[in-house]
DNA sequence: CGAATAGTGTCTGTAAGACAGTATCTG
DNA sequence: CAGATACTGTCTTACAGACACTATTCG
């Protein structure tokens, strides 16, 4: 029961240019000074009332955003992963809306493709890794991905983000006909104008979905 | 970056009797000595590679059991769960087919109805449901349930294991078919005679499913 | 009107559920 | 042979995917 270190990390993920991007942060202080690594902390007893809330107040305080969507991935440990010595981190996992970040983001973030995240200090490519897995398989079966659309989003826009999540592309109908089904989404006055064609209707989430996720029996298959 | 009470706990889940059964340990020191409680201990930096080798270890130690299936579950964590201070317990659940408690699990072993477990120390409570829950939801695309039967089993009391776990009956021509099709069993010779009836063919897992699980796009859906 | 994107109607194929039949054991 | 359980053949139903059609905008 000697000394271990216990931290938080966070995985911060979101949609931009049609890819999923990780934020990731210049380390200022030893180990790996200068690398870029998850968002993360030590766990602060005094002041957290979990690690969910250690990894709530670390996004905050390191990149300036407070996530709607926070969920624990998984608690990665061992002698070797902190040269410090044995070590302990809870993995979290957070989704947020492109706008969002630009809106309150903290200028030191840096966005770089999820999927491309290599050679990253401690074992966080790992953690990137298995965040990815996580939120794929779990996007093929629920309503996860509309997190990381804004307030309001047009169907072929959330079609587009399940795409990009699920690394293939999805049937049309099949799609709409779920969203129907799941009675997910509510439309919204007003359309989304895109760039010199048919305006697409724009919804968002049901009040009853603010918090919870909506889930399906079979997933969305690929076509 | 006080102290954290770091330990592991596990959900050590079996069928018996038709019901999921969880194992459960008289407590022999406080706090809440004399309860029954999960078994679990404090990690070993010094002797442990990672919480998984904690859990294996702290597994064998108070059970006896070496758990052919031990995934990690959950970590709980925060200022109430245990009177002693704030604590971090990174919980794991293992799924053995019932001889092997028979075998091999030391006495003191307790096996109580998973599903009516209430009232256990700490939040050991929430884990066991929140273990059930990841079972229930992992066994309705996977092929999880057959590290709850022994070496070799009939595809009857497969279903019936997998029918305790889901908690609703499934259609017998589908679950053969999909079994069928998971390409996950072989026959063995010898078959298992039954009370007085048709003897069933007995089968078991071929070989490179030993350390995988087989997933179904679909599921095993109820009828 | 043409181009481009949004959205729908409908056919087809696939896979699951129901049901009833056959097979094989004990006493 | 009766009873009980194991196993299978096949029809029906439900749902996902394909495809082609209509709708609506801009220039």
């Amino acid at each position: 029961m000697s000394a271990i270190i216990c931290s938080v990390d966070v995985v911060l993920l979101t949609v931009d240019e049609g890819v999923l991007q990780v934020a990731l942060l210049e380390r200022d202080h030893d180990p790996f000074c200068g690398a870029l690594s998850l968002p993360g902390g030590f766990i602060h007893p005094d002041e957290d009332q979990d690690t969910q809330g250690s990894a709530a107040r670390t996004l905050r305080d390191k990149t300036g955003i407070v996530s709607p969507y926070l969920e624990q991935l998984s608690t990665f440990s061992g002698p070797g992963r902190d040269p410090r010595g044995w070590s302990l981190a809870v993995a979290y996992y957070a989704l947020v809306p492109h706008v969002l970040i630009a809106a309150s983001a903290r200028r030191e973030v840096s966005l770089r493709p999820a999927r491309e995240a290599r050679g990253l200090p401690f074992d966080h490519s790992e953690i990137v890794r298995t965040a990815l897995q996580r939120v794929q398989s779990k996007s093929s079966y629920s309503s996860l991905p509309v997190y990381l659309c804004g307030e309001t989003f047009t169907l072929p826009e959330l079609q587009s983000v399940y795409e990009v999540v699920l690394g293939e592309s999805i049937n049309k109908v099949s799609f709409r006909r779920k969203m129907d089904e799941l009675e997910l989404l509510e439309p919204v006055e007003g359309k989304l104008a895109g760039k010199a064609h048919r305006p697409a209707q724009l919804y968002r989430l049901r009040p009853k979905f603010r918090q919870t996720l909506a889930l399906t029996d079979r997933g969305f298959n690929p076509g």
